[in-house]
Order: structure tokens, then C-alpha cells, then sequence
DNA sequence: AGCACGCCGACT
DNA sequence: GTCGGCGTGCTC
């Protein structure tokens, strides 16, 4: 045989028997990071040359080394780092190494001949880098403005705000953190925006070519960010000079914007998650806003965490990692603890800012205790009059409820019948707009019904209920009310369903802040990001569920959002002066003593974390100990346990030196067992050490194979999630 | 995971 | 007689 051997990494899966890595010949030696079409099976398919290969592998006949069918040299090889990001994130997260690459790469890359990709690039490239990649004239436009007149064309220099003490020092703490984690936990309001912003500008202006990576936990939350980069740094990168990466575009969109960013001819990268997988020609900062946000766990498919590969990035590369939020995750917290005489500190440093810009006030908190009040009760009358004074006094009101549709469930009054979903151990809710009854498991929908299917009863009736319904009821309560302007209040339901069509968030969000509502009803999209100036009550109907549920992690979440909340009606100084009255944060609860109100009523996450840290110490969870979670679906029950019993036993009587340190649990039902007509179910996987996690991890796969081949016919699915964010 | 091959029921 | 159901097996 001629020629030269490369390893290749395609997009097959891990429990398909063939290696990592699949042999290929080619004329020439082919660089590592090379992208390759080659043929496999009947089709052709996209690889990512790894490595070059001197002899064929053991056991793989010379005669089925296949060559490569073209090569896609028309950019720059994938480098080196980028490559061992993936090598990483595969490992560590225990999915194939090409399935990985393909994730990170752009899925339309996948059907690009070499003669059409060449085109591409050769676009790409044409674009002048004058306008992409130099420093602009900026220096001596910020010279010139010195002398200028008020008013005078210097844009980016006059719109820069001056920094508060808090802010400067945090900006002074960040710049010498060199390339360090760290983690900036700001207070809202705080102004962490901006530090993050100044901290990018003296990125971009220490070099001609670093690029920063923004990462924000949704794609809702692009466009204002990409409005604020370009508004600021379009003098330094060009009015295009903003890549944006989410799932949201266009596979072509997608493309291109990945190639600019691989290319370098972008330097600044906003995207959601998977704009940590991306390629980048030098990057030099990345700043992860909201980083407690479970948005940055993937959910499917390689089950990655886009902030902790970013850190793990930063650290590969030497470059700083800015982790920002006002209510940090446990983890995050934990991993940037101050030193003490006991214990060693976190590797993360820690700059914090408890200070508002401006020094307007937090909201208050006021707590209505549900056990006074009728059981059915939605909204408790002092609350309805505050929101009655609010909206009287032209402020607006925000009301959370984080269940969405009409209600959970609808149930017949006769008999008892409840609208159960066929295929999945979970209730079809009821949609009142859309006449229908829908599982938010697997989507299954049926008309509402006008009689019992079980008994033909027509008292049919909703039971509970969701953001719908608690617009309905404003709507009567308030939605009367007349206000000074001579119109009626208005109420306006954002969540899910009423934003499913493309801008429609949008279009909402302009309502509110054009002042058109008065009540905004929605779930936890409307606590995220979106900033409402003239929203002076925030109500919480019904947080309680995270008290009781069996999820460690639901106080973290219920914390961070209230506070969250808490900060959308928040007051600026300016408002307070003219004698606006306090914002207030109202919360309904049968637990009004429960520790979790009382550190949200002193706005007090380092309190709340320290007594939540203290309880995850003593019961050994996170972040004092690492979790993966093996799940498996199958058509019963007792199927997916068994399976997964025999996974546990074999490994036990394999006794891997990990094992020591592993704790294998039973397996369970998953909170939802059934889900499309697969029953789910779970074992949980603990250690104090990471490495031990890991290395008994690896040694789980063949095992599954394994008792792949044992079980009995038909479905079954596995998937392992490693730090899984719920339990 | 794809994607073929392969062997049994209702349609042009 | 074909279209197509998804069972089984392979992919450098």
C-alpha cells in the first residue's frame, strides 16, 4: 500500500465497536486538525484528521484502510488546542471523540465539498481585515476628544461611563488576576456589565488580533448584548466585527460565523453554550455572565457544561475566565473560598460587588403567609392591593409563576378521571388558548374534551393552575382597574407558549417597556436578564414546591431566582429621590420562618450559601463530592433497573481499584418514570475524588456493551451524565 | 447512530 | 406482483 496512514475522528458513536480513531490513507501526510471528507459504511462523511498514523493499526486488515476522498484545506487546520478541548470534553464527559468534534462543529460543514468550502473561505478572506481585525484610529479619536467640544463625533470615548470606586476596583482586581478564574460576584445592579466591558476593551486594545468569548446562558439574551458590544467596541472590530453563536441561526448562518471566528476575523464571540466548543485563532478572554445559569449543562447529546470547559479553557490557554452572577452557583462559591488557617483556598479568586450603582435600594421583601388564607387562594388579598396602589401609581407589576398553561391537569368531577398522558407517567395540560390538552413530556396533544372519556360526564374541570389562568384571574381583578391616563390595565402573559413564534419576545418585551402593561404575568423566562425599569413589584405566587422537592440543588435554584427577581424591581436612585416608593419582592408561602425567605429578606447569598454549604458537607454532595448519573430507558421498569443492576455488579466483581472510592447507589424511577412510552430509571454514582469518578467511569463502558448484548430484545438506551445539575 | 440488507403483509 | 414494515449487522 502507498501512501501515508492518518487516525481520523468521525461521528460514531461510542457503543458501536469500532475504535476512536478509523485509519484512512491519503497521498500526501495530512496535518492534525485537517478537515477530511471520508468514506464510511455506504456514505460519506465528515473527519477531523488527529493524528498521523505509522503503521495500521492491530487487528485492522491493510486491505480496508480506505483512502480519503478529498481534503478541505482551504482554511487553517483545527489547532492543536482545540483538538485537546474535544479530546477533553470526550473524556471527561464520556461520549466518542468524533461525535464531540462533530457537536463542535458547524453541522453544515458536514455537506461542504472542498471545491464549495474553498468558495466559502475565499469569501470569508476577501472581507478587508482592516475593518475585522486592526485597532482602529481610536487612540487618536480619544486624543482628539479630549479638546473636543461637548457633542462632538467621539463616540466611543464619550459614551464610556465613568466607573464607581466598587467598579474600579473590581476592574483593578480582574486585570491583575492575570490568568486566573475568577469569579465576580456582583450584587444587580452592581454594575458588573460594565466592568466586564472595560475589562474587554483593554483585551482588545493590548493586541490587534486577541478575540473574547461572551457567554450568555440563553439566546434570548443576544441581542441586547450584541447591541451593547457593538455600540461600544464597533470602532475597534467593525460594525460586523460581533460573531454570534447559538442554536438559533441558520445551519449557513452558523457556518459562516464559525469560520470568521476559526479564521480570526472575528474578535468578538457572543454565543450560548456551544460557543465554548468553538475554534478560535487567538483567544484571550472569556467572560461567562449569569454563570450559576443551568442553561450552561447540555441536555442531549454530549452532556457538556459550557462554564466549566470554559475554565478548563481558560486554564489550557493561560487566559483569564471572568465568571459573573449575583447569585454564583454552590460550585462556583465553594471553588473560589478565601483561604483560611484550616483549609486550603479555591483555585478560583474571588472579587465581589455589594454596592448598586447609584446606591438605589434593594427590593424589599414582604412574605405572605399562605396559612392564613383560604387554601384555593391564588393571589392573597394585601398582595392584590399592593399591586392595585402599584399600577394606580403608574408602576408596573411582575407576577412569577412557573408553571406554564392554563392548568396541570384536568379532571372529571363524576368520576374522578384525570387527563393522564398515554405514554408518559405524567398529567396532559390543560390549554385553554389552544383548546387542547398537551404533555410537556412528549408532547402528545388532544382536544379538550367536552365529556369524561371514562364516564361521559360533562363536569370537567381544571384543577391547579398555571400562568393561563393566573393572567385570566388578573385580568378580571385588575384588569378593570381605570387608570389617571383614562385606560385600563393591561395585563400581558410572557412565557413559552405566548413567545414560541420568532419575535414575539421581542415584541413583548417592547410593550413592557413602552410602558403598554401594567402586569406581566410569566414564568422564570421573565426573571432572566431583561431589564424593566418601571417595575416596582415583583410577586412570587407559589415558589414553595423547591422547599420539599428531593432535588439538592431546587434551594440553589429557587435562591437564585427570587433574587433574580428581586432585582427586576429594583429602584434607581434617581426614582427613589422623586419619592417612588421602595420596589418589593412579594412572596406567598406556607413557610414563612423556612432559613431560605429569611436570608432572601437580607438579600444575603453569602449567608444562604454558607448554611447550604455547610448542609452539602455534612451529607457529602456537591461541590465536596463529584456525581455522574447512569440512566437507562427501556420498555418496563423493571428492565431499565436490571439493566442497570447488572452494570453495578459487574463492575463490582470486576474490583477496580476505583471502586474504593466510588459509591455505587440503587437504581431508581426517574422523578417522571415513563416518558414517550420509555420507562427511565437511575443510579448515582459518588466519590470524593474526581479522578477516581472518572477512571471507573472509563472502565464502565465495555460492561454496558456488555450487558447490552444479555439483556433481552428491544429497547434500551443508556447515557451517562457526569455532574449532572438535577437528581 | 446511520444505513443497508433481508424477509413477510396491503396496495397500484 | 411491488412498496415498505423494522430486525440484524457493519462501518477504517
Amino acid at each position: 500500500m502507498s501512501g501515508f496512514l492518518a487516525s481520523v475522528a468521525v461521528d460514531v458513536p461510542f457503543h458501536s465497536a469500532i475504535g476512536q480513531l478509523l485509519t484512512y490513507r491519503h497521498t500526501q501526510q495530512l496535518v492534525p486538525g485537517t478537515l477530511v471528507r471520508v468514506p464510511l459504511g455506504h456514505r460519506q462523511v465528515l473527519g477531523v484528521v488527529w493524528a498521523e498514523q505509522q503503521a495500521t493499526a492491530a487487528g485492522l486488515d491493510e486491505e480496508a484502510v480506505k483512502p480519503v476522498s478529498e481534503v478541505l484545506d482551504a482554511t487553517v487546520p483545527l489547532r492543536a488546542d482545540w483538538l485537546a478541548l474535544i479530546d477533553f470534553a470526550a473524556r471527561y464527559y464520556q461520549r466518542a471523540l468524533g461525535e464531540v468534534a462533530m457537536t463542535a462543529l458547524p453541522s453544515a460543514l458536514q455537506d461542504q465539498t472542498a471545491t464549495q468550502w474553498a468558495k466559502r473561505v475565499a469569501k470569508v478572506l476577501a472581507v478587508p481585515k482592516a475593518r475585522a481585525g486592526r485597532r482602529p484610529a481610536q487612540a487618536q479619536q480619544g486624543q482628539a476628544c479630549v479638546s473636543a467640544p461637548v457633542g462632538a463625533p467621539c463616540r466611543a470615548a464619550l459614551r464610556k461611563p465613568v466607573l464607581t470606586a466598587q467598579q474600579q476596583a473590581a476592574l483593578q482586581a480582574l486585570q491583575s488576576a492575570g490568568a486566573a478564574t475568577t469569579l465576580l460576584h456582583g450584587v444587580t445592579g452592581s454594575g458588573k456589565t460594565e466592568v466586564f466591558l472595560q475589562l474587554a476593551e483593554q483585551v482588545l486594545q493590548a493586541s490587534d488580533d486577541a478575540q473574547i468569548l461572551f457567554l450568555v446562558p440563553e439566546i434570548n439574551l443576544t441581542p441586547q448584548w450584541q447591541a451593547l458590544l457593538l455600540e461600544r467596541f464597533a470602532p475597534w472590530v467593525g460594525a460586523d466585527g460581533v460573531a454570534v453563536l447559538h442554536s438559533g441561526l441558520t445551519p449557513v448562518q452558523r457556518l459562516n460565523e464559525w469560520l470568521a471566528v476559526h479564521q480570526g476575523r472575528k474578535r468578538l464571540v457572543l454565543g450560548t453554550r456551544m460557543a465554548v466548543l468553538a475554534s478560535f485563532a487567538r483567544l484571550a478572554l472569556i467572560v461567562v455572565d449569569e454563570e450559576h445559569d443551568a442553561s450552561y449543562k447540555q441536555q442531549d447529546g454530549p452532556r457538556y457544561h459550557a462554564r466549566d470547559l470554559a475554565v478548563w479553557r481558560g486554564r489550557q490557554l493561560g487566559v483569564p475566565v471572568v465568571l459573573g452572577s449575583a447569585t454564583p452557583s454552590l460550585e462556583s462559591w465553594y471553588n473560589s473560598r478565601p483561604a483560611t488557617a484550616e483549609e486550603a483556598g479555591g483555585g478560583y479568586r474571588r472579587v465581589t460587588m455589594p454596592e448598586r450603582v447609584g446606591g438605589g435600594s434593594l427590593a424589599a421583601l414582604r412574605i405572605v403567609d399562605m396559612r392564613n388564607h383560604p387554601r384555593d387562594t391564588v393571589l392573597a388579598a394585601p398582595l392584590l392591593a399592593a399591586m392595585r396602589a402599584r399600577i394606580e401609581a403608574g408602576e408596573q407589576c411582575m407576577v412569577l409563576l412557573n408553571r406554564r398553561g392554563y392548568a396541570p391537569v384536568l379532571r372529571c368531577g363524576a368520576c374522578g378521571w384525570k387527563s393522564d398522558c398515554p405514554h408518559c407517567s405524567a398529567h396532559q395540560v390543560v390549554h385553554k388558548a389552544e383548546r387542547s390538552l398537551r404533555c410537556h413530556h412528549c408532547g402528545w396533544g388532544t382536544p379538550i374534551p367536552r365529556h369524561c372519556p371514562k364516564c361521559g360526564s360533562t363536569d370537567l374541570a381544571p384543577l391547579g393552575r398555571g400562568t393561563e389562568q393566573l393572567q385570566e384571574l388578573l385580568q378580571e381583578q385588575l384588569g378593570t382597574l381605570a387608570l389617571r391616563d383614562g385606560r385600563l390595565a393591561q395585563v400581558l402573559r410572557i412565557d413559552a407558549d405566548s413567545t414560541r413564534h420568532k419575535g414575539a419576545l421581542e415584541a413583548h418585551l417592547a410593550q413592557v417597556h413602552r410602558g403598554d402593561v401594567d402586569i406581566v404575568v410569566g414564568t422564570q423566562m421573565i426573571a432572566k436578564g431583561h431589564d424593566f425599569r418601571r417595575i416596582g413589584l415583583v410577586a412570587a405566587v407559589q415558589p414553595d414546591g423547591a422547599l420539599y422537592a428531593s432535588d439538592f440543588r431546587a434551594p440553589e435554584r429557587l435562591f437564585a431566582l427570587l433574587m433574580q427577581a428581586a432585582g427586576r424591581a429594583g429602584r434607581d436612585a434617581a426614582y427613589m429621590q422623586q419619592g417612588g416608593e421602595q420596589a418589593q419582592l412579594w412572596v406567598q408561602t406556607h413557610e414563612p420562618q423556612h432559613p431560605l425567605y429569611a436570608a432572601l429578606a437580607r438579600q444575603d447569598y453569602p449567608g444562604f450559601a454558607a448554611v447550604q454549604l455547610q448542609e452539602r458537607r455534612q451529607a457529602g454532595l456537591p461541590p465536596y463530592t463529584y456525581q455522574a448519573m447512569l440512566r437507562a430507558d427501556a420498555r418496563t421498569q423493571q428492565a431499565a433497573q436490571a439493566f442497570l443492576r447488572q452494570v453495578a455488579d459487574a463492575a463490582r466483581a470486576a474490583q477496580w481499584p476505583a471502586a474504593r472510592w466510588v459509591t455505587v447507589y440503587a437504581p431508581v424511577p426517574l422523578p417522571v418514570q415513563r416518558v414517550a412510552n420509555a420507562e427511565r430509571a437511575q443510579l448515582l454514582l459518588e466519590s470524593t475524588s474526581r479522578k477516581a469518578l472518572q477512571a471507573y467511569l472509563a472502565a464502565l463502558h465495555p460492561l454496558l456493551q456488555q450487558a447490552r448484548a444479555n439483556a433481552p430484545k428491544g429497547l434500551l438506551r443508556w447515557l451517562v451524565d457526569v455532574d449532572p445539575l438535577t437528581i
